[in-house]
RNA sequence: CGGGCGGUGGCUUAGCCCGGCAAAGCGCCUGCUUUGGGAGCAGGAGAUCGCGAGUUCGAAUCUCGCCCGCCCGACCA
């Protein structure tokens, strides 16, 4: 791996240009392109399938614990998205609105574009509420939302992006609130687990809190550039949002109650996450849980002679391989060198090269996208060897990002160490934190933008806020963010 | 949304200041030769110069408007 320059053309050095690395691994991988709309990308099959391996992840989470997947429409009217007066400050600044449509022109109410679902949810999910008996009601969407950005990047912030949406209606506060962490722990496992990718998990600061709910929590994950990026949120609503759509329902005393709600969502900005996590100066690092191929076999031959003995030795072990992990025999034309390249820049985990050497020996090339390590292993354990090697390798990909965000956490005391830090790096810096918002705000202007990502509320420290000196409630996480 | 920069075959760019036949490398196609880390030779195709107006005998080049992208700020998943 310390050839890597020569190996790369046309993806800009991580380490001369951050941003430009990631889009030129975005669009060079194959996995999304720009559009002609501002804001609205393409995701190409490459980026998409990761998705769908995400999706599919949380969506068997979701599913084993009650909850069902939902649609509902994409356009909501003015007056209904208007009537949580927190939630529509927060939002209003982004949404689109479709003012006319069709022959008949404009429009007498104008309708907005989703930019989440909460308010038309509420309002058609309340009428399957009546009784104690109908609740909870876990619902869920898989669905795009719009929001008009100012400043977007592929897959990080786009106009559109697709997401799913959780909306969950309880009799019980406390039962909500077990929802909220719930949640917060499948999002946790997806990232870490599957994406392998470690978080933050905790509760976001009043000034960061969804508009509308009365907590937010999330997941924060490190990327390579030390930067943080909020990877999922989980929002308790309390009954913010079921008295101002009156949700309510008929409890046990017989006596009317407001519902409980949540909501929480991740998005396809979670793609990007595990490509700012993992990848290096040669592309991408898919973790193999998530890559849509796992292992690629570049075959090597001369002669037409020689590839039909490749392909024919191929062929003794690929059925049984094929079995048990996502295979690609890839027999295009290109030359060997370009395509251990190109697979390397799309980050598949494990290659194996097969020439006629390896024939003659009944074994094949394996190499390790993440350490770059070449190794001869026989065919004959293949269908056996892959797997834990993919293993493996999900399990050294972790524990690399946990490395790396162990290398960039930092403890600080006072405001002014937290501002000599960031005047020369990035990462996490933990410090006390008295709860104020005046104190957070002072950091992020002073800071030039580091904000709180979150906290754990049970953890009480001993320390005074590093602002202002007053006792500490909070032990906090502070990074610039995405 | 403000300030700065950019947009020329699929990609990266030169040409623009100083208006006069639209260029190079890579990629692509055909053939031969090659294949264990982005090969070589020969031939070939491919561009409404982001879009629209204006100035001019003549605009990739000058002027204005718009769109898209990048960077810096304010705002946000």
């Amino acid at each position: 791996m310390t050839e890597t320059f020569e190996y790369v053309k046309e993806i800009t050095k991580m380490s001369v240009d951050f941003d430009r690395w990631y889009t030129d691994v975005v669009r060079k991988a194959e996995m999304a392109d720009y559009s002609g709309v501002r804001g609205c990308m393409v995701i190409r099959p490459y980026g998409y399938a990761m998705w769908e391996a995400i999706q599919r992840a949380f969506d068997d989470m979701i599913k084993s614990s009650g909850h069902e997947n939902w649609y509902f429409p994409l356009l909501i009217p003015e007056e209904l998205l208007m009537k949580e007066a927190e939630h529509i400050e927060g939002f209003t600044p982004e949404v689109a609105w479709v003012t006319e449509a069709g022959r008949s022109g404009k429009l007498d109410q104008r309708l907005a574009i989703r930019p989440t679902s909460e308010t038309i949810i509420g309002s058609i999910v309340r009428r399957y509420i009546q009784s104690h008996r109908d609740l909870p009601q876990l619902t869920n969407q898989w669905c795009n939302v719009l929001r008009w950005e100012m400043r977007t990047r592929l897959f990080l912030r786009t106009a559109e992006f697709l997401w799913q949406e959780g909306h969950t209606f309880h009799a019980f506060e406390a039962e909500a609130k077990e929802e909220v962490d719930r949640i917060l722990e499948y999002y946790r496992e997806v990232a870490e687990d599957w994406l392998a990718m470690p978080v933050l998990v905790g509760v976001k600061s009043r000034s960061e809190t969804f508009a509308g709910a009365v907590y937010s929590k999330s997941i924060e994950a490190m990327m390579r550039d030390g930067l943080a990026l909020q990877a999922g949120t989980s929002h308790f609503l309390g009954q913010n949002f079921s008295t101002a759509y009156e949700i309510s329902f008929t409890n046990r005393d017989n006596q009317r109650e407001f519902c409980w709600t949540t909501s929480w969502g991740m998005s396809t900005r979670m793609v990007g996450g595990l490509i700012m996590a993992h990848g290096d100066d040669r592309g991408l690092i898919v973790p193999p849980r998530i890559a849509p191929t796992q292992v690629v076999v570049v075959p090597i031959f001369r002669t037409d002679e020689e590839r039909a003995r490749v392909e024919a030795f191929i062929e003794t072990w690929e059925k049984a391989v094929r079995a048990e992990c996502r295979l690609k025999v890839d027999w295009s034309d290109n030359r060997p060198g370009e395509k251990f390249n190109n697979w390397e820049l799309k980050g598949v985990p494990l290659r194996l090269a097969v020439g006629p050497r390896d024939v003659e020996a009944r074994e094949v090339q394996l190499a390790d996208r993440l350490t770059g390590e070449k190794r001869q292993v026989p065919c004959a354990g293949l269908f056996e060897i892959l797997p834990h090697e993919l293993k493996k390798f999900q399990n050294a990909l972790y524990q690399r990002a946990l490395d790396f965000r162990a290398e960039n956490t930092f403890e600080v005391a006072t405001l002014q160490q937290l501002l000599d830090h960031f005047k020369e790096r990035n990462g996490f810096v933990w410090a006390p934190w008295c709860g104020s918002e005046e104190c957070e705000a002072r950091v992020k202007d002073e800071s030039g933008g580091v904000s709180i990502r979150n906290y754990d509320p049970d953890e009480k420290p001993s320390g005074v806020c590093l602002v202002c000196g007053r006792p500490a409630e909070h032990r906090v996480a502070f990074a610039r963010a995405y």
